[in-house]
DNA sequence: CGGGGTCTTGAGGTGTTTCAACGTCGGTGG
DNA sequence: CCACCGACGTTGAAACACCTCAAGACCCCG
């Protein structure tokens, strides 16, 4: 049995709000083009009126912002099950770019879709809200995280998080998750040059925190990166602590 | 005739979605509380759970974010007319703690009279849900301000977003409203110490784009000041550009 | 007329950037 | 199969933005 390109996103969903059947099948149901898109190709540009919505179904993407004299700087990173401009049903107007991060696969579901399972169920209508509600809280916990940490601590919380909404923070001490992502653009999330952020990943993995290295994340020790990045995913809105779920594999 | 309190948000709301009168007047009917809150003082502590958001009838509030270590950072400032945590009435828990800046009014609009009103008018639902996502849009233009801007265009965008928000950006080059925050404050709002905050501040009057003092910001020149930080509304959503919206005095 | 909070200024220290060079790796074509 | 190439990663040294610490001035309120 071939699951549903669109089960990811109501899990993603169902973390957050409690859907009855119908509700999640409205959602299993919904309606889309798939498209590849390769790493480093922008499939939402700035300033455009979209009339679909992306669900990341593969890969990664991030949310762009830039400046006038070109500077840019990611806003959000997005992974499997996210739909990143679910915003976009009630501001279609793109006030920044999505990208591809690694090679990924993207479903657009049409603002029409969206709008009409919100319509006909209140509760998948307030899980949407929900959701960017969860959204706007991450960002602020990225506004935290620039401001106040440095490099180090900085980087180490930004990969607890992943670690975190990737669903592999388990009982188990070891975790590991893809993340194929040159330095470059790692340093566009966390607001530092590609040279700092090679140093900063050579200090963590001396510190034996984490391993950034071959697109790939490995956190030897959950409890000791957590507490070094001071990480606390109650921002992430998924429920009960994630320490009490059963593992995910990612690979 | 003594307008509502709940004008100015209703003012708000209709700068992003269209209402007509029904629902109008169900905005401006709305129950709730109100109360003075003391400057420095919080009215939402963090991990709290609330059956309430609050308006901002009068005053500046900001929400905070917080590290173990102690280190606080402002995540946004909000305004009379906004609701200050809408996110409240999909995610009650606090994630973050709200305070007053200023001596600030505030309405304590029970969740259960907003649920009721969005259930009953589809549009409000719809309403409330684009005010999030302003706020999360707001917020990513904080993570770019934060990560790509140095002190000065960086003070320079917050109070170029602080004027467009309060809606004084008008035909007159002389712009001016109210600021009565600290610079010890203000540095937590941009991630720089108060020292570094008094600087800036310093320069910027110096190279007369702007003067915050006196518990005000006078900016003489818009255009001037608003090619400086680079500074483009978009981001607000408040619909056409606020050029072209007539002066509102702000006193 | 104090006094506490806020603003102001100086001097030295630190984290990060900049610039520049070199190393490594995976793919491609001869 | 190896030479080449471009993208990415690594390292060093100097410059810079901002921080820290510290002292003094201002200013409103009691």
């Amino acid at each position: 049995v071939n699951p549903s390109p669109l089960q990811p996103f109501l899990d993603r969903l169902m973390k957050r709000s409690a859907l009855n059947e119908a509700q999640q099948d409205a959602i299993l149901t919904l309606p889309g083009r798939i498209e590849q898109v390769d790493a480093n190709r922008d499939f939402v540009r700035l300033g455009e009126r979209t009339e679909h919505a992306c669900l990341i179904i593969a890969g990664i993407a991030a949310k762009f912002g830039q400046t006038f004299d070109g500077r840019r700087q990611i806003t959000a990173i997005h992974l499997r099950g996210d739909m990143a401009d679910l915003h976009s049903v009630v501001a279609p107007k793109a006030t920044s770019a999505l990208q591809a991060l690694s090679a990924a696969t993207v479903m657009y579901v049409p603002h029409t879709a969206l709008r009409d399972v919100a319509a006909r169920h209140q509760a998948l209508a307030e899980a949407f809200w929900r959701d960017c509600v969860a959204d706007a809280s991450i960002a602020s916990e990225w506004i935290l995280n620039l401001a106040v940490r440095q490099a180090q601590t900085r980087t180490a919380h930004l990969f607890c998080e992943l670690a975190a909404r990737y669903g592999v923070v388990g009982n188990g001490r070891s975790i590991s998750f893809p993340f194929p992502v040159t330095q470059e653009r790692l340093g566009e999330a966390l607001g530092l040059t590609s040279v700092h952020v090679n140093r900063t990943v050579k200090a963590l993995r001396d510190a034996e925190i984490m391993d950034v290295r071959h697109r790939r994340v490995d956190i030897p020790y959950w409890e000791h990166a957590r507490r070094y990045a001071t990480f606390n995913p109650d921002y992430l809105q998924l429920g009960p602590s994630p320490e009490k779920k059963p593992l995910t594999i990612v690979t």
